[in-house]
DNA sequence: CGCTCGCCGTCTAGACGGCGAGCGGTGCGCTAGT
């Protein structure tokens, strides 16, 4: 294998690979901290905004770690592009291969044989191979040191329905012996993060947080009552912004009302969802990226891999689903330091359906099918015999182990199979995996209402959002619609602009602090104000606690802290 | 949860309003048929 042993300590050997291998000669604040970690072997959480320099934080150490590098990627179209820059480095020490459904066996074959053979030291999977057992057991073999995954935001996002591999990855960390896990994302309040280290089972991780605010970012909402005003509005303010922009829409059938609508006004602009054809999407990304594009109307299918410099303006025509998703989204605009601006076009209606998208709930009758086949087998079932006449998809399927065991009803084993440890019967620990995803959906739901929330404020957006994401607001907001407004002049301590943090009395319970509510039970401090502060509890979802109620009933404590 | 679409009835012979059903976002991997 060529890994390279420079001499000295791991910052000048760290220093060296990136400048020898990469060309970097400069590091910035954060990568060589969370590269250090990973070379003393701990566990990390890298949050990090697009651009600077997340990849740098596996690629370095990954030459210096004994064996191979697996790399989970949510995209196979991205895993094609991580690829590509590895090769396009020329180092013949970081050669990267991927295996994925979109090549022939023949090429997967070669990919494993590189990987063998020491020539690649890069492998990029989706979550959805990691979850099969003979990939694990040939990745098993091969004795990766290092695991890293890739927008690890998708674990929390995704992993609870939509891809539920997602939540198996944690599973296969410990099938392979635990390598180092890093994980890599560009967005995740405290509550997300927990979320992924524990889904991956990850151990004391150290987490590396850069900050989130972004001051060129102009922040605006403005209110609608009625729908025809919203999307007249929303044509006239992306054909008159600087470009080039974004327009999130919720549908499909949005996104290309909007393109044609802009065309017509003579502008550059193109619909972009997921019932495209692939050649119409990966037209319309190169474009985009190439700057041959003023708009791109789109749903959330747009963006993941998008890092260009010059966006303008990121307008949305209707709510996001969480402050999560809309801080992903605009975070694309203005990545140059330029000023950018971050407008909703909010309609209370709205928000129904990210409401409903809120409110997907699994099938009983298949987690108790599932928990019946388990206690039956008696033993560990691998998840691709359960399968088998199962008569659902995997996913769903997958959703149900997961919700099982989530509830403390089955267990994944050293060999990969599903075994039943719960003391219930098959109904009754279906009714807890039920309980399970019942208290997601309930968090799911306050998600959205933290997005009317933002929506809805009459303080500083700014210092909303940071607050969402545990960060202290800056003294002064120069740079959102509602500070903007009250003037720096008039500006107030109970005022939306210019009050300083020290302003704000001392918190008992800070921003991400860990606590525990008598009766809603453990949560994360999200956003404190002078007298409320508001919770994200694990069942309870986003609430908004007055802070002498909180003091007069002893309704919280620390997490850490016995009862 | 809210919007769209198609059907049906109505008041007057082509169009309009009311009503209920159906649909809405993210991608992997695989299979069947060319």
């Amino acid at each position: 294998m060529p890994h390279r042993q420079p001499p000295g300590e791991p910052g000048d050997r760290l220093r060296a690979t990136a400048r020898e291998v990469f060309g970097w000669t400069d590091l910035r604040p954060g990568q060589l901290p969370a590269m250090e970690a990973v070379l003393a072997g701990r566990d990390t959480l890298v949050v990090m905004p697009t651009g600077a320099g997340k990849s740098a934080v596996y690629q370095v150490p990954a030459l210096l770690v004994p064996g191979p590098t697996v790399v989970v990627s949510p995209l196979i179209s991205l895993q094609r592009d991580q690829v590509a820059g590895l090769l396009g480095r020329g180092s013949p020490d970081a050669l990267a291969v991927a295996v994925n459904s979109a090549q022939n066996a023949r090429e997967t074959e070669a990919a494993w044989r590189a990987v063998r053979h020491g020539d690649a030291e890069f492998l990029f999977l989706a979550p959805e191979q990691l979850a099969r057992d003979d990939v694990v057991e040939r990745l098993a073999r091969l004795g990766p040191r290092l695991l890293v995954v890739d927008e690890a935001q998708c674990v929390s996002t995704w992993g609870h329905d939509f891809r539920p591999e997602y939540r198996r990855v944690g599973a296969a960390v410990e099938r392979l012996g635990h390598p180092v896990v890093l994980a890599l994302t560009a967005t995740a309040a405290p509550p997300v993060r927990h979320d992924i280290a524990a889904s991956l089972g990850m151990r004391d991780p150290l987490q590396v947080v850069a900050g989130f605010d972004r001051p060129n970012l102009f922040l605006e909402v403005r209110r609608f009552l009625d729908d025809a005003d919203k999307r007249r509005a929303v044509v006239e303010s992306a054909a008159a912004g600087p470009k080039p922009g974004l327009v999130y829409a919720a549908t499909r059938r949005d996104t290309e009302a909007y393109a044609a609508e802009l065309t017509g006004l003579g502008l550059s602009a193109a619909a972009y969802h997921a019932g495209l054809r692939a050649a119409e999407r990966r037209r319309v990304h190169d474009a985009f990226l190439g700057g041959g594009l003023d708009v791109v109307a789109a749903t959330s299918a747009f963006g993941m891999g998008i890092d260009k410099p010059d966006v303008r303006f990121v307008l949305h025509a209707s709510v996001p689903g969480s402050l999560d998703e809309y801080y992903q989204e605009i975070g694309r605009a203005g990545r140059d330091g330029r000023p950018a601006a971050a407008v909703l076009m909010y309609r209370t209606e709205d928000l129904g359906l990210r409401r409903f998208f809120a409110s997907v709930t699994p099938y009983p009758e298949v987690l108790a099918e599932v928990a019946r086949r388990v206690r039956a087998a008696g033993g560990p079932v691998p998840l691709a015999r359960l399968r088998e006449g199962a008569g659902v998809g995997p996913g769903r399927l997958t959703a149900a182990v997961n919700l099982l065991e989530q509830a403390g009803e089955l267990e994944t084993g050293r060999g990969g199979g599903v075994r039943a440890v719960g003391a219930h019967g098959p109904e009754e620990a279906a009714a807890l995996a039920a309980a399970v995803a019942e208290d997601r959906r309930r968090l799911e739901r306050s998600r959205v209402e933290m997005v009317r929330g933002y929506a809805e404020t009459t303080g500083c957006r700014r210092r909303f959002l940071l607050g969402y994401f545990g960060e202290a607001a800056p003294g002064r907001c120069t740079a959102c619609d509602t500070c903007a407004a009250s003037g720096s002049a008039s500006a107030a301590a109970s005022g939306p602009a210019g009050e300083a943090p020290a302003a704000a009395p001392a918190a008992p319970f800070p921003p991400g602090a860990r606590v525990v509510h008598r009766a809603w039970g453990p949560g994360a401090v999200m956003r404190t104000e002078e007298d409320r502060l508001t919770v994200l509890f694990e069942t309870a979802g986003y609430r908004t606690l007055s802070l002498a109620a909180v003091a007069e009933h002893g309704l919280l404590r620390p997490e850490d802290a016995d009862p």
